[in-house]
RNA sequence: GUGCCCGUAGCUCAAUCGGAUAGAGCACCAGCCUUCUAAGCUGGGGGUUACAGGUUCGAUUCCUGUCGGGCACGCCA
């Protein structure tokens, strides 16, 4: 029997061994020593490489080296045996004994298991979604919380300390536009009869925002309106306004008429449309530490800071009347405005403010997760910080790509035009939070997702989500019916526990802290949808071999010690990507 | 036109930052419920990893080119 007070971590526990037998060998230069997982029982628990790497430099066969570094390895309590492979692979075969220890282990800290220290409690941020509060949020931001929630939580469970922050876009034209489509919707129910702008918002939620400010305060902020149309053409008094330039010329017009109280239009439909999107998020699990406001960078004045650092740094100059930002000293295509010629900040200004000020919060890697459509932008935002002698490498960039949804197979709309796009909380509403949040994340986040919403909805096998939380049900069903004490299957028999099945499902319990590890150091939580999936067919396919409630009780509790386990690994798992785990379906 | 991403089974996708015989699910075919949930299981067929070269012990992965697809190329956000 293997005694250790210490839970085995045979992926570190062995490369320390071969990085004590690799002294031997005298090698100058830094090892880079790999354990992997096998593919095939056959080459054992875990494989490294090391012998092929060194081949070049020793001037040696790898079949060779890989038998020098097994006959300098120390002796080891959890190590079966070695044995040298292929071209130069050096197999190890863990002792079975030492694999049990995991079993004591998760049933002990249950809800903890496959937490670990990976990241040190580095401070690192993530930012997602941060969608504009000018509308409902679509299926394409869906995926961007789903990946984001489900990142973060993965991040925070392999050891990191994890900041989820939303930047709200609260600054700038797109609000102002929001208001001025609200103020004129709420006119129309006043009988004031103005022309509505093409390009402004057209979704019914602005309409709806406008009858709660008319039953609020019923014709308070009708003003004359005649003024409205001042400096648009003629022609916009009688047909269509469609123009940014009219648009934007309305808008101040709009400014002018309500004086104060635009503000309080403006702030209404701010509050109201974060409100809402605060709403969706938390019923869709995701939710956020910080809610960052970009006005507060100009009303703190580090809009107009982060331009003179630069500025300070000859990094500006002046053309056009505009001023520019020397990004292509920094690899970008072209140079960037950050100030336009009428004055007014672009929203790449407010960025760079916002970049700086994330850095100077500490965070020693920020996670931006962005649409794939925005990643044009990522060298004058990286240049940007460089130019300010920050380290661009501490900001990673994310891209979350769209998600087209399916329906009969056939493309369903989501267009952003005429509002008539498929928003998230219907989607959720359809499909469930479960299906989606798993969906979701389903893919590598920087593919292209087809979400096939019947499959979504399927209550049957086909459907991946269901799969996995069946097999989590039908465990806890076990276990009702077996009505025993929890807490004393630690003391299972559990060198019981020998078919193939069960020794497959063991490795598989103490693969999960790694793939976490890989999950955080990769951003891809699809890696966790993927290796929940396997756990379940593992356990599904030993549920259909093997009885577990036996009359052999020394049997019957280390089955139910392994299926314990695995129940509070698929629970777990789940929980990281956002998704319940049913105790009956 | 320029830049970035992608191209893997009929379909949707994996493949542990160059590793061993490229894996799942769906679909298709053949089986399994008087036994802990059949939303399950077992078995089977299915591939020149778009194409052509190159780098090396070894390539789906890295480099070059071609073809095909997506996105981005504003003093918008």
């Amino acid at each position: 029997m293997v005694k250790l007070s210490e839970l085995p971590n045979f992926r570190v526990h062995l490369s320390q061994l071969l990085q004590q037998a690799a002294l031997t060998l005298k090698v100058d230069h830094a090892l880079n020593i790999e354990i992997t997982r096998t593919k095939q029982v056959s080459h054992g628990d875990y494989s490294c490489n090391l012998a092929m790497q060194l081949a070049k430099t020793l001037h040696k066969n790898p079949r060779e080296i890989a038998g020098m570094l097994i006959d300098a390895m120390p002796e080891s309590a959890y190590v079966e045996k070695i044995e040298v492979a292929g071209a130069g692979f050096i197999n190890f075969f863990i002792k079975d004994d030492a694999k049990r220890l995991y079993l004591n282990h998760i049933l002990q800290s249950g809800d903890r298991y496959g937490a670990s220290d990976f990241g040190n409690g580095e401070k690192i941020q993530v930012e997602f979604v941060s969608a504009n509060p000018t509308g409902p949020l679509h299926v394409g931001h869906g995926r961007g919380a789903a990946f984001g929630a489900s990142l973060a939580n993965v991040l925070a469970k392999a050891g990191f300390s994890v900041t989820r922050e939303f930047y709200v876009n609260d600054a700038g034209r797109q609000m102002d536009i929001l208001a001025l489509s609200a103020w004129l919707r709420y006119l129309a129910l006043n009988d004031v009869q103005v022309p509505f702008p093409e390009n402004a918002y057209q979704g019914e939620y602005v309409k709806e925002m406008a009858k709660l400010i008319y039953e609020a305060h019923a014709d308070r902020y009708v003003h004359q309106p005649a003024v409205l149309l001042d400096g648009l053409s003629e022609a916009a008094h009688e047909e269509v306004i469609n123009t940014d330039e009219q648009l934007d010329r309305m808008i101040a017009n709009a400014k002018k008429i309500l004086g104060q109280d635009y503000a309080y239009i403006h702030n209404f439909v701010l509050t109201e449309q974060l409100g809402d999107c605060r709403n969706d998020l938390m019923e869709f699990g995701v939710e956020f530490d910080i809610w960052f406001s970009e006005q507060s960078l100009f009303d703190n004045g580090l809009v107009a800071r982060a331009v003179r650092l630069l500025d300070e740094k000859k990094q500006l100059y002046r053309q056009d009347g505009a001023l520019w930002f020397r990004s292509t000293e920094f690899g970008d295509e072209k140079d960037r405005v950050v100030q336009r010629e009428n004055g007014h900040y672009t929203y790449f200004a407010s960025d760079i403010a916002y970049h700086l000020n994330k850095f100077e919060r500490g965070y020693t890697k920020v996670i931006n997760i962005w649409g794939a459509d925005h990643h044009g932008y990522i060298p004058r935002v990286k240049g940007a910080l460089q130019a300010l002698e920050q380290d661009p490498d501490k900001l990673k960039i994310a891209l979350v790509q769209f998600a087209v949804l399916y329906r009969d197979g056939k493309k369903a709309s989501m267009s952003t035009r005429s509002g008539e796009f498929v928003t998230l909380r219907e989607l959720r509403h359809e499909v469930g939070n479960d299906a989606a949040r798993f969906f979701y994340v389903m893919r590598k986040s920087d593919q292209h997702l087809d979400f096939d919403l019947d499959l979504a909805k399927s209550q049957s096998n086909e459907n991946p989500v269901y799969y996995v939380q069946y097999a989590h049900a039908r465990i806890c069903s076990v276990l009702a019916q077996w009505d025993g004490d929890a807490a004393s299957l630690i003391d299972a028999e559990t060198d019981l526990l020998t078919g193939p099945a069960e020794r497959v499902l063991l490795q598989c319990l103490i693969d999960f802290p790694d793939t976490i590890e890989a999950a955080a150091q990769e951003f891809s939580p699809h890696l966790i949808a993927f290796y929940l999936r396997e756990l379940a067919s593992e356990f599904h396919s030993y549920y259909n071999s093997t009885h577990f409630l036996v009359p052999e009780i020394p049997i019957m509790e280390a089955r139910l010690a392994l299926v314990m386990s695995i129940r509070h690994v698929l629970k777990n798992g789940l929980e990281l990507l956002g998704v319940n785990a049913p105790e009956k379906m």
